[in-house]
RNA sequence: GGUCGCGUAGCUCAGCUGGAUAGAGCAUCUGCCUUCUAAGCAGACGGUCACAGGUUCGAAUCCUGUCGCGAUCACCA
């Protein structure tokens, strides 16, 4: 038997149908057609597929809807998939068969991993992995809702790229190194009086959190005291006590002084212990963890070894730098003067140590903010001019900021919106509704609880995931996140729902069915709903152009009369593969989350139109639940590629 | 000022490498729970696709310019 989970079935028909496009043009016309372009039939017409006509008027003259006209009685002749056609302006609408729908769907059916690229045997020596950074937070605070789209986005994109048949390795660059870390281990010297997350009861993120903006309250008031001691305020900034003590500190980090190593050594604990919860929390995970502190050093090697080869120059001071004036950019900094290194030259070195680390890796895709766009071009060119073929394959994908409406969000001023709070409420407000709507007589506390985080996660990852990356999102908290429309829960909803059809199809033997009782029940009806039964092997043309999708017209069998709601479904199927690749091509999940939305759409538009259990004609009853789970199993498997997770009642 | 991104209904967003009368959701209004979960369905209302030119048989989509918003142009990360 043919598995139509190994190709697309669309494709295949479309190039059935441009080969006898051109073949109609080529007899009736004698013109050679380069391509023939096609789009799904627009709703309001009658049609599946259209043949658009105008473009051909560039090879050949003549009225479309005559050129229409022939070239659509020539493939409803010769094509047997096409049932019937009809020509508004230069659109030529192709009606397909029905039983090219189910046969399609027949080779479905039974794939549970429909829509994903099987993954190739690897040549061990390929390099064609692709590694995916996201996160990467500074390790001096909480997660707050930047750091989630973040998250998201990376995670998402990663699974969609495996799901597209790619090799693919999650990781981040932790930065632990730095001013900022000094920051809040200072303030909590200070102010801290020893205090831990065990004894604060808070989680280690949030509790180093809490003593960063402590240190930026002090540190504003000794510049204000200053300030209003007579002293300019840039000077004061610069020469604020507690800043140039953080700064001390740093060098001393640098220098290894065992009492700041050692507190920097707590403290970054407390944070990835906290950071740890916020991830399950969120549902991401990490294959492999890079941090700054330990790649910055090979960063400065490689730089003394682009120095020798021309790539960068020294200036008097001792700075280090790279001209970029060819490409359209500026001078940029790699190296300072003291020798010390920047943030260029740390993403230098973990670049090049992943590569060592991971010999297939062929590519990488860094999942950072858009204010940073200047930094990858700057990045990906430096690595290009080292000499690195991988450099090509390098990906910026830049996301836009969430914003609130008050502006940008600023942790040392406290007003972000803190990850932790954040999923805290969505799962509260799902809470509510769930239980103003009382549906879960018979689950426990324990399932309400995860129903309720599957539900207000549910919300909150599709309202970000849905927007495409590159467009910044204004956040209002004072407004809550839907749960009605198109959002995650409508689409969880959905998906209980066809799981409540099942269980009562099990409970009424209609999945068990076997096609012996349905042909038992219906007899005169087999054929027409096992379609593979009255493919012709006659269809040479098609066979010989590798088509596997020909349909017969010269049998008894009846024509099948798929609902159109039915139609529209298998039509919504069809594309997910494709939709897969394009979001991996893109970087996109909002091209996931939009399809998933379109799919549900459809179907619950077919659950209150059509009857599924309610069906008397048991052969129908069984397509109808079947098409049910495989919408069903669709959703699931392109809401993980979003990390949404799906009920099974709610 | 230079560079990059964005500008579609009151609000939030779709609209694939140009194609038919620009689509959804929210909000407002009208119907539909004695039949598979009403977090649903069906419908109404709502648009000079920022503006002006250009390319084309055809432009929300491509090109140029203008305006508006944002980011960036650090020996910060």
């Amino acid at each position: 038997m043919l598995s139509f989970a190994a190709f697309n079935g669309k494709m295949k028909l479309e190039t059935t149908l441009a080969q006898n496009v051109k073949k109609a043009v080529s007899n009736q016309f004698s013109v050679a057609l380069p391509t023939v372009e096609f789009q799904p039939t627009r709703k309001d017409f009658e049609g599946d597929i259209t043949v658009m006509v105008f473009p051909m008027l560039r090879y050949l003259k003549g009225n479309p809807v005559q050129i229409g006209e022939q070239i659509g009685a020539y493939l409803e002749k010769e094509v047997h998939a096409v049932s019937g056609f009809n020509v508004i302006k230069g659109f030529l609408n192709l009606i397909i068969d029905d039983r090219y729908y189910l046969e399609f769907f027949n080779g479905i059916k039974d794939d549970p991993t429909y829509g994903f690229a099987s993954k190739p045997d690897r040549d061990a020596h390929a390099k064609d992995a692709i590694m995916v950074e996201y996160s990467s937070p500074n390790t001096n605070k909480p997660l707050h809702l930047g750091h989630i789209r973040n998250n998201l986005l990376g995670y998402s994109v990663a699974e969609i790229l495996k799901a597209s048949g790619k090799k693919v390795y999650k990781t981040q660059i932790i930065n632990d190194r730095g001013i900022h870390i000094c920051k809040s281990m200072l303030a909590w010297q200070r102010f801290g009086q020893g205090e831990t997350p065990e004894s604060a009861g808070m989680k280690g993120d949030q509790l180093v959190g809490k003593y960063y903006v402590a240190f930026d309250k002090a540190y504003k008031k000794q510049v204000a005291q200053k300030v209003a001691g007579g002293i300019d305020t840039k000077t004061a900034e610069k020469e604020a006590p507690i800043l140039l003590e953080a700064q001390e500190m740093l060098q001393k980090w640098e220098a290894g002084d065992e009492e700041v190593v050692s507190l920097w050594k707590t403290m970054n604990g407390w944070v990835y212990e906290g950071f740890e919860e916020t991830y399950q929390d969120l549902g991401v995970d990490f294959d492999t963890l890079y941090y700054e502190s330990d790649t910055y050093l090979l960063g400065k090697d490689v730089v003394e070894e682009g120095l020798k080869k021309g790539v960068f120059y020294r200036k008097d001071d001792g700075s280090v730098w790279i001209d970029l004036s060819e490409e359209g950019l500026d001078e940029k900094i790699v190296l300072r003067s003291d020798g010390t290194a920047v943030y260029m030259t740390q993403d230098i070195g973990t670049a090049i140590q992943r590569v060592i680390d991971y010999p297939d890796v062929g590519g990488m895709v860094y999942t950072v903010g858009n204010e940073q766009d200047y930094h990858f071009k700057v990045l990906f060119l430096i690595l290009k001019k080292l000499g690195f073929q991988w450099a090509k394959s390098l990906y910026h994908l830049s996301y836009g900021m969430v914003d609130l409406p008050s502006g940008k969000m600023k942790s040392r001023e406290g007003t972000v919106v803190d990850a932790d709070e954040l999923m805290e409420d969505m799962t509260r407000t799902a809470a509510e509704i769930s239980e103003e709507l009382g549906k879960l007589e018979g689950y426990s506390e324990s399932e309400k609880v995860d129903l309720y985080k599957m539900i207000g996660l549910g919300a909150l990852k599709y309202y970000i995931l849905k927007v495409d990356p590159k467009k910044r999102i204004l956040f209002d908290p004072e407004e809550s996140v839907d749960f009605q429309g198109n959002t995650g829960p409508f689409i969880q909803y959905t998906y209980a729902r066809i799981q409540s059809i099942l269980r009562k199809a099990v409970e009424t033997d209609v999945v068990s069915a076997t096609a012996a009782e349905v042909i038992e029940s219906n007899p005169d009806r087999v054929k027409t709903w096992n379609a593979s039964d009255d493919i012709p092997s006659t269809a040479a043309e098609d066979v010989r152009s590798g088509a596997s999708v020909a349909l017969g017209t010269g049998s008894a069998a009846t024509p099948v009369a798929l609902h159109p709601k039915e139609k529209e479904l298998i039509k919504q199927l069809q594309l997910f593969p494709e939709t897969i690749q394009s979001a991996a091509e893109n970087f996109s999940p909002a091209l996931i989350a939009n399809y998933t939305y379109d799919m549900v759409k459809e179907f619950n538009s077919f659950y209150q139109q059509v009857s599924i259990l309610g069906e008397p004609d048991m052969a129908k009853k069984v397509f109808r639940v079947q098409l049910s789970q495989k919408v069903g199993e669709v959703i699931r498997s392109a809401f993980a590629l979003l990390g949404i997770e799906v009920p099974e009642r709610m």
